[in-house]
DNA sequence: TATTGTTATACTCTATAACTATA
DNA sequence: TATAGTTATAGAGTATAACAATA
């Protein structure tokens, strides 16, 4: 195929923010207006690394610890999540979904599932081989800690 | 491979805000925080479509006429697009960059290419290749006009 | 002094609702 | 009546700066 570096950056500049304006679009105006895109990747995070602190998460989805401490509030209010103090170290918290807010993301991962699913339907087997592989490579690339963008947040 | 589409969904909602996050905060803390990634693709659009209407780039974009008419305003004010009433039907706008607005663009669209550029430069040719191929896959999967999400959204 | 987290403030993106002007 | 656009208002996501508490 030989594509130039330039064309792939093209490439991925113009299609990523479809993408999100999709699967934005997809969790606030069907079933289940109850969970942002961001919301939704926290309480998936924490589903997988329960007694997580702030810093983890924040970490994880390369965002200023300001800014998640303001978003987990929000989850905390509505009682989808628990912020206690950590038994060892009196400065960190100690996060964890509740009973509701493990359902809340059961439910709301089902739903996303099942759409994006309906949407790579349209898809060979071949293609998401494709697609799956490129997210692989690209995750390399851009995973937190993985290049300058993200710790430059944090300085 | 054989992925099933629910792997496929996972890794593309696990994978997609990664990208958005690095390259926003690319095009903030670096050498170009005068546009944002809708700016930016906004500015492209006019780029290419000189005189285009509002509703073609909320089109385009995926956007609300209300949300455009917003972020076009504040182009206009900057100084970077210019808005005049369309000749044939004045219920129109014909947008169209200034020269400064061009320059804005191109010095941006360099800056954006640059260091997108240098990120891939850890991939080899064939990952490349498989990058392009799955954007060009997903494109006509998401792209505006093609599925539920953005018709919603003006309805 | 360094780390963890919170609060205050502000800006961008985005939506809905109500409106005006034109067709 | 239908279409193109604007204005008003609101809420989410995100950042920086200033701060408090703990190590």
């Amino acid at each position: 195929m030989a594509i130039s570096p330039d064309e792939c950056a093209n490439q991925i500049l113009e299609t990523t923010p479809l993408i999100m304006h999709a699967i934005r679009a997809e969790m606030r105006s069907n079933r289940l207006p109850e969970l942002s895109v961001p919301q939704f990747r926290m309480l998936g995070f924490l589903n997988r690394h329960e007694g997580a602190s702030l810093s983890d998460v924040a970490d994880h989805m390369g965002l200023t610890l300001a800014s998640m401490s303001k978003m987990m509030d929000g989850l905390v209010t509505r009682g989808l999540v628990t912020r206690q103090t950590h038994a060892q170290d009196r400065r960190r918290v100690a996060l964890a979904l509740t009973a509701e807010g493990r359902r809340t993301w059961e439910r709301a991962h089902e739903a996303t599932r099942a759409c994006m699913v309906g949407w790579l339907a349209a898809l060979s087997a071949p293609e998401r081989d494709t697609v799956v592989e490129a997210m692989r490579i690209l995750r390399l690339i851009f995973s937190s800690g993985g290049e300058a963008g993200k710790r430059e947040a944090t300085r």
